[in-house]
DNA sequence: GAGAAAGAAAATATCGATATTTTTGTTGAC
DNA sequence: GTCAACAAAAATATCGATATTTTCTTTCTC
């Protein structure tokens, strides 16, 4: 139980349903479960997470403004589907939100701000240190690289662009997903967040911003590599 | 019957209920007929709508994502509240989006978009200059405005981008509407307008960002003036 | 055989009723 | 008078059933 708190993105309680039925597809979304085009059919979904039809459709309703889903009226919906362009705009996205937001943050961050972020560094950097192991260890690393990402941009004071800055990340996720393995093995991403935190706590924002243009640019160029020859081999 | 489709934004054909009732409360909640912070009862929509509750749950739901309401498990929906600290947020995000599309724009713009922004442009000018009427001649100028910026930034390829910033761009409206009559009496925009569209057809695109810049963050001082007076006589 | 029309099957959207939870209001103890 | 406990009322969330729409299959015509 402990374990499965450690590992999972926790936002508030689910006080409804409708709440889990949203987290559960997000995650099975974002995570490739149920896979981009997929034809999402109420029944498959009820007895797939074994809950009832209305909290389902809320759910849906919910994803598809998070463009998560497509809701065609009287068609039903879908898993948005994928595309190379698409992963280079969201990528382009990203990296203009999460520049942006940086830049603020170290413009404002405080003590509190350095200490988090030091937290987030060191608990990736140990985990990066041990990266060859499986599965498991991967979903762990998304979860504290998205720790790190958000401390970086945490003393940014605009709520908007924050909240624009993780539905970019959370769509990236999506396709980093599909060619983490690769990723992970071929460049030394350690590296470049060890960069990020130092010129971070140096508060040398153009540095900072320089090396998350680059850190973001090579995350997109290598999902879009993967991306661009799994959809040749199709 | 005519006279209403001009006027409106047209999304598509409504093919269910869910969908009448998202568009109907999504324009009651920009325009202000739902005050800000409203508890959004469902018996109380039911009536004022005349539709089923299944309907209207759905709408408020995804109505969540886009920020337009707050959706509080077990304890009902309220329309967002609105502040002074968020219309500056959201003018600056505004203004970083619209200004970002606009470069691209400009960038790639070929005829066809020439022709469609010299036909927005004109029709929003020469509403413009007989704008001394009532209340109707002002939601048929937002309607213009609306096309107008949209058009601008219609070369942009960055469907992200673009969906960002009509994101911003409506919550933007929700503020403007606010404090239309006053703005639109106290600056000339017409001339704002003008120079916006002369820049963009010389592809001058610094231009055109400068102008944009101004443009946008005379509307939110605007805005914020007459919300932080609004707010101080409560 | 190709294409249109009709009918059957499946899926979606919506309603009405019910179970749960929160909020409100009242009473009684201190 | 204040606070806590309890009861009543209101509101939300969910379920099961139904009506509507789409999709698939079959049949018929040319």
């Amino acid at each position: 139980m402990a374990e499965i708190l450690v590992n999972m993105r926790y936002d508030g309680p689910e006080r409804t349903i409708a709440e889990r039925a949203y987290r559960l597809l997000r995650e099975d979304i974002i995570s490739g479960a149920l896979a981009p085009g997929l034809k999402l059919k109420i029944e498959m979904l009820r007895s797939r997470y074994g809950l009832g039809a209305a909290p389902i459709r809320e759910a849906l309703a919910r994803l598809s403004s998070d463009h998560l889903v497509k809701l065609e009226g009287q068609r039903g919906c879908e898993v948005v589907p994928m595309s190379v362009k698409d992963a280079r705009d969201i990528g382009d996205m990203r990296k203009l939100l999460e520049v942006e937001a940086l830049r603020i943050s170290i413009g404002k961050g405080n003590d509190e701000w350095e200490n988090a972020l030091a937290a987030a560094f060191h608990r990736l950097e140990r985990l990066e240190r041990t990266i060859d192991q499986g599965i498991d260890d991967l979903a762990e690393w998304e979860t504290l690289n998205h720790r790190f990402h958000k401390a970086l941009v945490a003393a940014c004071d605009s709520e908007w662009l924050l909240r624009m800055r993780q539905l970019m990340f959370d769509q990236h996720e999506r396709y980093r997903r599909l060619s983490r393995v690769k990723t992970v093995a071929t460049r030394d991403i350690s590296l470049e967040h060890r960069a990020l935190f130092e010129a971070a706590l140096d508060r040398n924002a153009e540095k900072a911003v320089t090396v998350m243009e680059t850190h973001i640019g090579r995350t997109t160029d290598a999902v879009v590599n993967t991306f661009a020859r799994r959809e040749l081999a199709e």
